[in-house]
DNA sequence: TAGATTGTTAATCGATTAACAATC
DNA sequence: TAGATTGTTAATCGATTAACAATC
């Protein structure tokens, strides 16, 4: 496995090159240039191919960027392929959701566990799942070792639960809840939908 | 109503410290400062100081700030508490949990009209809303003039959507479908889970 | 008064853009 | 060969951090 060296501003445009060469594979076009990929994506070529020479030569000088192969090389630096066992801590509303929707597949990740509280929930079916109860989450993990965690819990028990599973070999967050986690020892990514609508809501009111 | 000259990563950076503001009412402190404030969220006392400038003198030389009253001040300067009515398209399982986990009323939004284009889903109930068929869209924004509206569709018809609720006065989307969108004389927020949960990945990957 | 902390200006750092030699 | 476009180095721009006078 090859390590990159990337800023956080790098890393997070990937998954556009990513969308926008899955798009233009559709559209059956062959070849493409980091001019036409700025063009599509309202930013410099400049940018483009500065952001790639992070992670390597994908073109050709003078002929540009083959699609499917550049669209592969980021599958491959992005760990799409390597499907890691994550598992869902959460079966709410928002966890049923997230579960049904999200293709984990195509995204470097394999569901493989669904784990809820509520003794209703328990043994219901979820995204091909039978939802498991809380106390058997120490013993899953060690038998399956997810390396990522989804966590659609209440923001009161979301800090517990992650340290919880850091301590159980979890590698990697992926944060519903409505707050910042702060675990050593793992990476957390929170998608916090209401920060999200806070900042349409400051564009509206500023103008 | 004031305009504010800042930055998008100024304005990426409010939510966070209103969130961190609420938590210090809800454990009681009265008063506090850019030191502990960026203690607490791992960033420097200088880019809080810095952040608030953008919007004014909120603090004391000497004493900091009243927790409360640079609470309400972020407040006004996201507009949380204009309200403005904001409708749903897409009333599909994630329209059902945005429109029911989502704190609009908070959050500077007023959800006021919820509308598909299924015939089996018009006249159900959501958020305390009854679903109403696309084809009464143009009257409702005629009669409601939403400011904003939620986009919950499949990523086909996002853009020609997008194109028709800025056509009839919509000023702001907030965008779930899986695509980017592009349209002039609206400000776009787009929700990208598929990006986010890429980004864990790459991060897994690469140490 | 002495210590603390703001708001702001200056210095530094990092990210974006421009330029260009290499070469398809 | 001439035109196009890469990968990379240099220049510019913007964002973050440090420093400090003002003052509570």
């Amino acid at each position: 496995m090859q390590k990159y060296e990337a800023s956080s501003s790098v890393v997070r445009r990937l998954p556009r090159y990513y969308r926008l060469l899955k798009e233009l594979e559709r559209e059956g076009q062959r070849r493409t240039s980091s001019r036409e990929l700025g063009e599509r994506l309202g930013m410099t070529s400049s940018q483009i191919r500065q952001d790639l020479s992070c992670f390597g030569c994908f073109g050709q000088q003078g002929r540009g960027y083959t699609v499917t192969e550049l669209r592969e090389h980021l599958e491959c630096i992005m760990g799409l392929p390597q499907k890691l066992p994550a598992i869902l801590v959460g079966a709410g509303s928002l966890g049923k959701v997230v579960s049904e929707n999200v293709r984990f597949e195509q995204r470097g990740f394999r569901l493989t566990g669904i784990f809820d509280i509520k003794p209703e929930l328990i043994g219901k079916e979820l995204a091909g799942l039978s939802i498991l109860p809380m106390e058997q989450l120490e013993t899953f993990c060690a038998e399956h070792q997810p390396a990522a965690a989804v966590l659609c819990l209440p923001k009161e028990s979301a800090q517990a639960a992650a340290e919880q599973l850091v301590s159980l070999g979890v590698r990697g967050l992926w944060n519903f809840s409505h707050c910042d986690i702060a675990v050593k020892g793992a990476k957390v990514v929170t998608v916090h939908l209401d920060d999200s609508l806070m900042t349409l809501s400051y564009h509206l009111h500023n103008q």
